[in-house]
RNA sequence: GCGAAAGUGGCGGAAUUGGUAGACGCGCUGGAUUUAGGUUCCAGUGGGGUAACCCUUGAGAGUUCGAGUCUCUCCUUUCGCACCA
């Protein structure tokens, strides 16, 4: 054999092949087999690529190799999420524009993914940090502020009190500015909101439309959503007379537990508690101790909870006795009306806030079953129950209470029944240079105005100095000075800039009209959405995925889309981790890719990522690991130039084949099944892969020079190096050619069942006494239950155990086994 | 704290619908080929036992003729928690 495997080279001319002849670029031509648009979350250009992309963008053009070779016309895009902090982190270290700095990532992480051979049509590349595409984004925010969906609010931030920025929650750590060391404080200011709560309900039934989405992903967009009845009420304020000004209005989903509050709790934030403050020095001093804590709700959550009393009382709205209004630490100013009703005998949370400040714990709920008892020892009984000590709702079942006692609170206007969301509006807003400008002027006497269309993009500048943690736009006159557009007076621009999330919220779109410059999107992107088929990290099930979606449903009611959702199906695939925890700088655990290419080529790391473990779970990497996989494509080279060596096939005869060979044509044409299964319905790639590395080993032992042994030898390489191309189609591409095809491997269709190839004469069939394994037996395929049953019991290592015992029943699992029951 | 997952040999993993646990690969052991090898090929490889057999899927219970798979309790790990992307 002279042919070696040259991995490098050999890639080098494939994809020379492949360009030249344009072979990813969208086509509109039509096709029977329908379009298949797949798509890889685009990578934020950090500068180079990690393991964790190289596994994500090798699933997504796996499935879209498949996809075209079942005939379909398939779109595989490729962009760059690009605005971001990283840059100005570098920016501050290196001295380097962000914009020079993305800019750079991206061409060398380009080239990285072409090297790797991924389908993508490059023609259609969008990098988010240009203003040809966040243009549009400006513009829909407009409309959207326009339809009342985007608005001002204050909000809480991480403020730097030493280097006077915004931290984003990343930069605080253990509560200090990672830069400054000073300990971080609550702020609130004025920012920008999508009412993204407009369509909480839509975006919450809609889950049930998405079957091609993994139920984990649905079931924490429904809990993130939170649904829930319940009532609001208002406890009047006691002292402050009938003034409507002075009240609490609390939301709570156990309004059957009611005639249990014993004090309610405030956010320290909270009007009333400010009122507190300025009256009582130590309630001021408590305001001031909770703003150390930063903004995330795992903080607030494990934090210690403390509390204190305000002095003032409310007045319940049943009883009209009077409860104490507590300040606390954990009460959320952003959530709800930033106030709740605490029933610390039924709740946790009340319950081990009561204990620690000696507060009232009254029960008010029972178990239904008055046998049981309750023992508020040690914890809150927090069943639905019957309600004792209630007044006129004693008796009554939780259920039934929840509806007298809503009932009773709407006649007297002190409270209705209401559905509430937990999920809150989006805030867009950043204090930071490296994001597209948000394109609002504010106007003393006009006040907040949108940028007029005409006037769009505003343009941010690229060409910066960064010297301090600001942003250096809002030192900027240059950029921020501007007439007002409807008075035409000294005006500011807005300096703040968009979340990232605007821009990946709707690229997947934009991909396919993206040299459209006179709108957002054309009728032309209906062809191809929704995707067919997503593919991105499991961190991602949230956040990412519910703005998108919300996104989608805003450009639809605005006319620009016409489905209801973005991504058909999603794939979220699992961590690529290292030594059992993930590959990170900060560990210091990670592994180049860029070398392991240049080594080994790039079929062998993405053979290696397809073969670990299925895309769904995490992904160990092992070098040694690679080593195999690159072992196989060695083999599997050697398994077809050896057979080549032997000159042309002269017979394509599969007929009149002896056992042997009947027996590894069946196992081609079982390896056929088991991938088309694994790769096309599963989306299970490892386990596709492991049965033609079987499929190999057999053809490596099948030594049989006759003209129809050589043509199954034929047959099994064809199928092989088919099913191998999605996952390493450098090599195959190669091999196909070896194997004598004058067309390329790209334009073939995926290998099909001889159904006839898999049919067996005899079966083994499994015997059980007592449901353990005793002995095999084979049958014939006619067999009937009772002949299976007679061989079972005839067979030898079966009568040992079941010698002299009653026989109670046997269970025949059809083609499978025989458990004999004694 | 809340929400969502995952725990199977020395390692990555397989077992798809409750039906032979450990496919495939790595590693290891022995052998062959080669001047050599970071080459290739062959055989073996969950644990215990001379053997017949017994044990084994994070721990413990339960359902079943039969449980890695279903139910409950517990433990551990991972992801997300709204300004990392």
């Amino acid at each position: 054999m002279e042919t070696k495997y040259n991995p490098n080279e050999i890639e080098q001319n494939v994809q020379e092949f492949w360009n030249s002849r344009k072979f990813f670029e969208l086509k509109e031509t039509q096709s029977d087999a329908g379009r298949f648009y797949c798509l890889s979350m685009f990578p934020y250009p950090s500068g180079r690529l990690h393991m964790g992309h190289v596994r994500n963008y090798t699933i997504g053009d796996v499935i879209t190799r498949y996809q075209r070779m079942q005939g379909k016309q398939v779109f595989q895009p490729m962009g760059w999420d690009a605005f971001g902090l990283p840059a100005e982190n570098a920016a501050l270290q290196n001295k380097v524009a962000p914009a020079k700095w993305t800019y750079e990532n991206i061409a060398y992480m380009r080239n990285q993914l072409k090297r790797l051979g991924f389908a993508y049509d490059w023609s259609r590349e969008i990098a988010t940090c240009r203003p040809e595409y966040y243009r549009w984004e400006q513009l829909l925010f407009v409309k959207m502020y326009k339809q009342g969906l985007a608005y001002k609010k204050t909000a809480t931030v991480n403020w730097d009190p030493v280097d006077q920025t915004v931290l984003a929650n990343e930069q605080v750590i253990d509560g200090k500015g990672w830069r400054s060391g000073a300990p971080v404080e609550r702020r609130e200011i004025p920012q920008w909101f999508l009412r993204i709560t407009h369509y909480a309900q839509e975006l919450l039934d809609m889950i049930d439309t998405l079957e091609g989405w993994p139920e984990a992903v649905k079931t924490m967009q429904r809990n993130w959503i939170g649904r829930s009845v319940g009532v609001e009420l208002k406890f009047a304020v006691a002292g402050s007379g009938s003034g409507s000004k002075d009240e609490l209005t609390v939301y709570t989903t156990r309004p059957d537990t009611l005639m249990g509050v014993t004090y309610l709790a405030i956010a320290p934030e909270h009007p009333l508690a400010i009122q507190a403050g300025k009256a009582k020095p130590e309630v001021q001093k408590f305001i001031d101790s909770c703003k150390n804590v930063k903004t995330a709700e795992a903080d607030l959550a494990t934090m210690e909870k403390r509390g204190i009393d305000t002095g003032i009382k409310a007045v319940h709205p049943i009883t009209g006795d009077q409860v104490p209004v507590w300040i606390a630490n954990f009460v959320l100013i952003e959530y709800g009306s930033g106030a709740v009703m605490s029933v610390p005998a039924h709740d946790q949370r009340d319950y081990e806030f009561a204990r620690q400040y000696a507060l009232p714990i009254k029960q008010v709920i029972r178990p239904a079953d008055p046998k049981q008892s309750v023992d508020l020892a040690d914890c809150a009984y927090t069943e639905k129950g019957v309600l004792l000590d209630s007044a006129q709702f004693s008796d009554l079942t939780s259920e039934q209470a929840f509806n007298a006692i809503a009932d009773h609170l709407q006649k007297q206007g002190k409270g209705e029944r209401k559905v509430n969301f937990r999920l809150r509006d989006w805030g867009v807003s950043r204090q930071r240079y490296w994001g597209a400008p948000i394109p609002i002027i504010h106007c003393d006497k006009c006040g907040e105005v949108p940028v007029p269309e005409d006037q769009l993009p505003v343009v941010l500048p690229e060409d910066v100095v960064f010297n301090d943690a600001g942003s250096p736009i809002k030192k900027m006159p240059g950029f921020y000075q501007t007439k007002c557009p409807q008075c035409g007076a000294t005006a500011r621009r807005e300096t703040d800039t968009f979340d990232t999330f605007m821009e990946s919220s709707w690229y997947y779109a934009r991909f396919l009209c993206r040299n459209n410059d006179k709108a957002m999107l054309d009728s032309s992107v209906n062809d191809w959405l929704p995707v067919d088929q997503y593919i991105g990290g499991i961190e991602h099930a949230i956040l990412h995925l519910l703005y998108a979606r919300f996104y989608h449903k805003v450009m639809r009611d605005f006319g620009l889309v016409k489905s209801d959702e973005p991504f058909a199906r999603l794939l979220t695939q699992g961590m690529v981790l290292k030594d059992g925890s993930k590959m990170s700088k900060s560990k210091g655990n990670t592994v180049d890719p860029q070398s392991l290419i240049e080594r080994y080529g790039a079929d062998t790391v993405r053979m290696f990522m397809m073969f670990a473990s299925p895309p769904e779970q995490s992904l160990e990497w092992s070098d040694d690991g690679v080593e195999g996989a690159y072992r196989f494509l060695k083999r599997l080279w050697r398994l077809v130039y050896e057979h080549l060596e032997s000159g042309p096939v002269k017979s394509r005869n599969l007929k009149e084949l002896n056992d042997a060979q009947q027996a590894v044509r069946r196992k081609v044409h079982q390896t056929i099944q088991k991938a088309s299964d694994d790769i096309g319905r599963r989306y299970i790639f490892n386990t596709a892969i492991a049965a033609n590395m079987e499929l190999v080993n057999e053809l490596y032992k099948f030594k049989d020079a006759s003209d129809q042994g050589r043509a199954i030898m034929q047959e099994g390489l064809e199928a092989i190096v088919l099913m191998l191309s999605p996952i390493v189609p450098h090599i195959c591409h190669v091999l196909w050619q070896a194997l004598g095809h004058a067309e390329t491997i790209m334009d073939c269709r995926w290998p099909t069942v001889d159904k006839s190839a898999l049919q067996q004469d005899v079966l083994q069939l499994v015997v059980q006494v007592n449901g353990k394994l005793r002995g095999h037996i084979s049958v014939p395929v006619s067999a009937s239950r009772e002949d299976c049953e007679r061989m079972a019991l005839a067979d030898e290592s079966v009568q040992r155990y079941t010698e002299g015992k009653p026989i109670k029943k046997i269970v025949v699992v059809p083609n499978r086994l025989i458990n004999v029951v004694i």
